[in-house]
DNA sequence: ACAAATTTAGACAGTCTTGTCTAATTCGTC
DNA sequence: GACGAATTAGACAAGACTGTCTAAATTTGT
């Protein structure tokens, strides 16, 4: 395991205060020192952690968007397969799981590297995917008022039911993942597609 | 200001690791001894900390929960409302924000203390909220089938637009409170609304 | 096989923290 | 005012951690 790797786990264990160097230094399967050489002290080694797992992250984030339905055959179990994918690909995975524990913990201590983080990662992450919901319902698949709005959203109903496992930094079973991805597309879907409207049913009758 | 809320203070500023004592103790304006006399040690003023957070949490969400709209004027509105008084009463204020980075930070080396949050927390406001929301299906409000998914989601959508403010504990203004809320319930309810539905309608015209 | 670069083990000083102890001081109550 | 309980300041030992240093060992490239 690299010296970054190991970082890592130990300072989400234990937080930036508790990590301690020597542990990292065996983690990883070199002496102290190479650490101290590689990275000059403590801190920096944290933000070269943080840089690390960002843009493994978004890496992982935009080969997932790249399997977005954008041509759907069954639009909702298409988009649950998506949301599976982006929760096991990219936000239950370690590197994921590891980037929002010291976002979360150590957030505050570090103004500036984490605004890079956000402006590196959802504020370049959201707007594509909102692109990729503005395309399918341009494409007359979804009603979308405001495809960020929309995005969002989809996140959040594809994850309301494992907030609490996220919260205590656990990993979700592959059946908590489909089932709330599941619950969370059938609610995205009443709420945006394009079932046809009462009201369009009505104007179809009076005009028959 | 109490040892407790110094306490909790500086726990969530520098986590279980990285809190001092000493400063803990300059922060609730008493000498160190007289927090080992109250506390026993540093662990046991966490678990201290931990309970009452949870305690008082529990009674602002209790309490906000009696204000929910059970006979509804203007539905939209009212629960746009009560997300709003949600959030701010029980989420973004001080002890939700402080519980929520708590357990985050340290809920993975307390399996037994956050089982007991999980216990007295989610697992008694959660039901809470969901027998609510069937009562106002029951009532002809919303058209649920699992009122306990639809919980979890309405509280999902009402916060979608904060959770980068919250992954890093900062305070969402009011006015974000508000967007979010505003769009988190209106796409609960394009998803859970009564209008009548475009089947229902079909049937109305094959009995005319 | 050799020279340069890297890595290693271990010692080390300096700093910080926890939790205890003691003796003096303050507070609440009668 | 007096007595018992609580609080305080400060010293203290024991331990942990960071970051540096040195000399030996190992790896790398040629």
């Amino acid at each position: 395991m690299s010296i970054i790797d190991a970082a890592a786990s130990v300072f989400c264990r234990e937080g930036f205060a508790g990590a301690n160097i020597d542990l990292i230094a065996v983690e990883a399967g070199v002496s102290r020192q190479t650490v101290y050489n590689h990275h000059r002290d403590k801190e920096k080694l944290f933000m070269a952690v943080v840089r690390d797992l960002t843009e493994r992250c978004n890496a992982g984030i935009f080969a997932t968007f790249a399997s977005f339905p954008d041509q759907p055959r069954d639009l909702e179990a298409d988009l649950i397969g998506f949301a599976v994918r982006m929760n096991q690909n990219c936000i239950c995975n370690r590197d994921g799981r590891f980037l929002r524990k010291l976002i979360q913990t150590e957030g505050e201590r570090y103004p500036e590297l984490f605004a890079e983080w956000q402006d590196q990662g959802p504020g370049r992450t959201w707007p594509a995917l909102a692109a990729r919901f503005a395309r399918l319902a341009h494409a007359g698949h979804l009603a979308i008022d405001d495809p960020d709005v929309a995005a969002r959203q989809f996140l959040a109903l594809a994850n309301a039911e494992l907030q609490i496992t996220f919260m205590l930094g656990g990993m979700p079973s592959e059946d908590d993942v489909l089932q709330s991805a599941t619950h969370g597309v059938r609610t995205f879907l009443r709420a945006f597609g394009k079932r046809r409207s009462a009201a369009a049913v009505e104007k179809q009758l009076a005009s028959a």
